[in-house]
DNA sequence: AAGGCTATTATTAGCTT
DNA sequence: CAAGCTAATAATAGCCT
């Protein structure tokens, strides 16, 4: 309680209860308590983050808003690969683009690894006869729900796409199997830095 | 301030200063003030979490831990995509890896775009006379100062990549034009919604 | 419903151990 | 250096308009 302000007793000075941890379950009471909290959550991660000079972020989905509250801001993007990006760029001046792509290849990888996952377990649910695994992709927009993701991917108007030569070669390397594929992507690294430097002594 | 405990008067009750929102220079104060306040933090976005029933996720990297604090737990992977997916999963249960893996495809694509990008730039820095783009990837661990992501592209013992039939055809992919590129991963977004579902009417 | 107030609970800076 | 304490500041539930 600051006392440059003048106080002003209320008629229902009804004591505050001590917070029970659990779902509000009054709808409007939760409403009310998620503004209020969030603003102060949000001016408590920026105090953490200006006392102290940490990376962070914080991204908040609530039924209240279309778009998430982020912290820092709403540009950045939420991913681990940011924070790497920012805390090398902090460490490591020089040469900041050797280590970054290292990380994205290592997310990407990841990705792919995982959509080609599910394009197989959609081929075995189907009993698909063909041997081209598929994504399917339904005709609505499926972010419509989602604004935060900003865009899926842009539909053109191609309805015959073997018009596109370049599209089997990367077809062809969902058709690898598994092991192939993490093969081929590690020795793409190797191969890279081979590339780059033949000496691997003299470093810290 | 509770009152079922004793209370113990210190001799030194010298009031507490307001906080002042700047870098605490001090770094000793500067670590415990992080240490008290990550608590608080973690507390406060549990709380709002319970309280109101929000999907979030609030990561912290500081110099004072190998790995980053992470709420809600250390094997969650914070990204935009994962939030994507769990705030589909409450609105539409149905065919959710239909929407998810358009998300992914999404993310993929701005990775491998970024990564050409940096591609581009490293060779246009250096004067490359090679048409082919190359990582360059140093040979310490560019992952041993950030934990967080876990394994960065592991190494095999290959010297020789050209023993790799599979490489060229990827490497092709990075030789596109940026226009050509997207054009590919767009084409190969619409073939695979065409392979599924050739009638686009009657959907909401 | 949104915004404002304040008495209470909650957090934490600055100290001791 | 970490843990513990307390008196201060800070956040917020419950009320008001």
């Amino acid at each position: 309680m600051e006392f440059n302000k003048k106080p002003i007793f209320y008629k229902f000075a009804i004591p505050r209860k001590k917070v029970i941890l659990s779902l509000i379950e009054n709808e409007t009471e939760r409403k009310v308590s998620y503004k209020k909290r969030l603003i102060g959550l949000l001016k408590k991660a920026e105090e953490l983050s200006t006392l102290c000079d940490v990376e962070m972020a914080l991204i908040v989905y609530s039924p209240y808003s279309d778009e998430p509250k982020v912290f820092p801001n709403l540009v950045v993007m939420v991913t681990k690969e940011e924070f790497t990006k920012k805390r090398i760029k902090k460490f490591i001046s020089i040469d900041m683009n050797l280590f970054y792509l290292n990380d994205l290849s290592y997310v990407i990888k990841k990705n792919i690894l995982l959509i080609r996952k599910i394009m197989k377990e959609n081929d075995d649910d189907e009993g698909s006869t063909s041997n081209v695994p598929h994504a399917m992709t339904p005709q609505i927009d499926p972010l419509a729900e989602i604004p935060s993701m900003g865009a899926s991917i842009p539909r053109n108007n191609y309805q015959n796409s073997t018009d596109i030569p370049q599209s089997p070669s990367f077809i062809d390397l969902l058709n690898l199997n598994d092991d192939d594929f993490v093969t081929l992507l590690d020795d793409l690294s190797v191969n890279n830095a081979n590339d780059q430097d033949s000496n691997p002594s003299n470093n810290k």
